[in-house]
DNA sequence: AAATACCATTCTGTATACATCACGTATCCA
DNA sequence: TGGATACGTGATGTATACAGAATGGTATTT
């Protein structure tokens, strides 16, 4: 086995060399959101370094990280146990979202933003009505509208101006379900599909529009209502198996009867 | 030097034994947040090893640890910085504080709160009247101030009723000045100091009365006005140099000229 | 048969060794 | 004299060894 390889070392190519430490947090957490490592489930570390092929330092390092996320909780004795999250824990991380992105676009309404970014905000919305033109949604439509759509979000982080509301977000939005596409994959099957994202789109016209015009309570009110489509989506999706497998991190979710 | 000595093991008495790790997240903190560690300085780890008598390995948990609590940045080539925070940072910070209590207060007011938890924020409040009876305020008045504040607002996080919620505010408030009781001690000085703190009682009344009446609304908007009263006390704290030494982190601070 | 005590395995937290890369310095060349 | 390259030092990321504690099973006792 090779020994203490150096870290990185971005070597500007496309081959993105990452350092083990980010390397083994990626994998750790497509394995935990994938279902793998199923909720309660003690994390064994040493059952890691064979599946992962990465020393004992950097998996721990990593389990650090997933805890700091949210994904992992530490065990009083030592140790870390993949955490589960009820009904109503998903209600209130999507809650939480929606304040702080609420948040973000009454910032952006108060202080102004500039051309840039809304020019970019405008080009993305611009491609999610093209997407949306046609009357019946492909497979592909749909992936492109959870493209633009995370990058709207972002934009809208990114218009408050200022990095630690962006960093609490991002923060908010990392567990799986909270992120802004959390529940939309979930949707993409139903008859309804497009009227779903027709609806999502009407609100972010509205609300660029609301921070266009300076109004922050608008937006900052539009932006949280926004996210509550999140909510009626979480619905349908506990009560269809079948879309619930859509969604990721489906696993992590605590049905009622479970414990 | 002894070797490998194992964690925490808390024996239940009062000598609580901390692990390495914990013990030097708390030590760093401490050497941050008290200015012993300047901001833009690069932490050389070998330099902590001996300066806190810990290895390496726990040293390095301490460090992500910091980071994600934001008070380091990662270097891109590997390391860390102790991050510097403009007057900005601190009125976003504080601002995503209040918030997220504002949040917390309107679903304490939708869902409703437990009588216990009731009870104790009465007491909350009735110990800070009593504190408050005085015409002139002693330092051990606002410390008890200070004790009791703090004492409100986790309160206020926990009759949400979302672990969630609580721990996203936790997290909001981490940052030293961001806290509930960042900027209160640097109001202990002022001939008005007292002045203050009534008004911030009478807001906590208030809080207190709108989630009883399970009005989310006001609720909401009253702490989020609370949480203001720091973005006057952060101006004050920034003209006088006196006060701004009894605010936590103060050595954090990126004044205008600097940089 | 149930409960308790003991033992062994296993795992975590810690310490340390090592390899590679980044940065500063000195030297050389134009 | 200025710039660029080569080199050495220092530091970081990684791997591994070690000690102590927790967990589980088994055996013994009541």
């Amino acid at each position: 086995m090779t020994v203490a390889t150096r870290p990185p070392a971005d070597t500007g190519d496309d081959s993105v060399v990452l350092s083990q430490t980010v390397r083994t947090q990626l994998r750790l957490r497509e394995l935990i959101v994938g279902g793998e490592l199923k909720p309660g489930t003690r994390i064994a570390e040493l059952a890691l370094v064979e599946r992962l092929g990465a020393s004992r330092t950097p998996i721990r390092m990593a389990l650090v990280r997933l805890q700091e996320e949210g994904l992992l909780e530490a065990l009083p004795n030592g140790g870390f146990v993949v955490k589960d999250f009820s009904e109503s824990d998903i209600h209130d991380a999507i809650e939480v979202r929606g304040t702080l992105e609420g948040l973000a676009a009454r910032m952006a309404a108060e202080r102004g933003v500039g051309s840039v970014l809304l020019a970019e905000a405008r080009d993305c919305l611009a491609r999610i009505d093209d997407l949306l033109a046609q009357p019946e949604l492909s497979e592909e439509s749909f992936s492109g509208y959870v493209e633009q759509n995370g990058r709207f979000h972002a934009l809208l982080a990114e218009m408050a101006g200022s990095d630690l509301v962006a960093r609490q977000i991002e923060r908010a939005a990392m567990l799986p379900f909270a992120s802004p596409n959390g529940f939309v994959m979930a949707q993409s099957t139903g008859p309804r599909a497009r009227d779903t994202l027709v609806v999502a789109q009407q609100q972010h016209r509205s609300v660029l529009d609301a921070i266009v015009r300076r109004e922050g309570a608008r937006a900052e009110a539009l932006v949280r209502e926004h996210a509550r489509i999140a909510h009626a989506n979480l619905r349908d999706a506990l009560q269809n198996h079948q879309t619930l497998q859509l969604v990721p991190g489906a696993s992590l979710i605590r049905r009622r009867t479970t414990r």
